[in-house]
DNA sequence: CATAAATACTACACAAAAGTAGTATTTTTA
DNA sequence: TAAAAATACTACTTTTGTGTAGTATTTATG
């Protein structure tokens, strides 16, 4: 697995709400949206707001919508926000002090491949992902 | 996480069988040398062995060894026949039937990176790995 | 033949991620 | 002002990966 489930669900979230032009985002809209287990929805997007990428209303006409502009939110943030783990930052194998110069046998297999992907990541914002087309949430 | 620790494990097994030179290799031995945890080490070796990596000779002068050319044992196919999980092969956002036609926001951001990284674990076998030094397991 | 030491098997324990349930709080609206 | 509908919070349950324990089976060796 690559990412976990509540980022995988975050990602889809943010990505969600930049595509689709409206004032206010309720969880249960983005839930039947995107069919995303409700409750543990709503605690993603709490939580995306406790970290200050989304705004929350509460009350009856509240919901969610961003506080930051698209372009100042990469993937890599979203992800180090939500993600646990360290996530890529680690040896494949699961070795302490894996480097450069004390590699392990996957290190630079494995190096080249997280170095290309991160920066892919760093360099796309939410404002990039809103100019194509994108038929799936 | 990008592999399981069972993963890691057998990786590190298979890697580190392959460069010492040795006839037949204990489930003890490999433990003290790994630090793998002995139990759940033998049930990986186990698993290895039904699936055509290892042999497995019982009793008390039992042990493993290689079943297969280990220029016929890639990487690739090792993460494949332990992993529970399709491993990189799925959606980075977890959605079905995402290809090149019917793709996800994230699709073009992952998938030339992982083409090529799963390429280069299809390209390197166990023989390819003992040509190089390597300090840890 | 009995013991030792190896693999093979089964069941259970633990921890973390994922998901569910219920309640509290806030705010709009009839 | 009371009900409705939203977020916020807390606790519990389920699932899965990881790890532990004990026993059965096999085989070499004294």
């Amino acid at each position: 697995m690559i990412l976990t489930k509540t980022t995988e669900y975050a990602v889809r979230v943010l990505i969600f709400m930049a595509h689709e032009e409206r004032g206010l985002f309720t969880a249960r809209y983005v839930h039947e949206r995107l069919r995303i287990p409700y409750k543990y929805l709503t605690r993603i997007m709490t939580d995306l707001a406790k970290q200050g990428y989304l705004e929350s209303i509460r009350g009856r006409a509240g919901g969610f919508r961003f506080q930051k502009n698209l372009n100042k939110i990469t993937l890599i943030k979203i992800i180090e926000a939500v993600e646990a783990t360290d996530g890529f930052d680690k040896c494949i194998l699961g070795l302490e002090d894996c480097s450069d110069e004390n590699p392990c046998a996957l290190h630079f297999v494995w190096e080249k491949t997280k170095k290309e992907f991160m920066k892919n990541l760093s360099n796309t914002t939410l404002a990039d992902l809103v100019s194509i087309e994108i038929k799936k949430f």
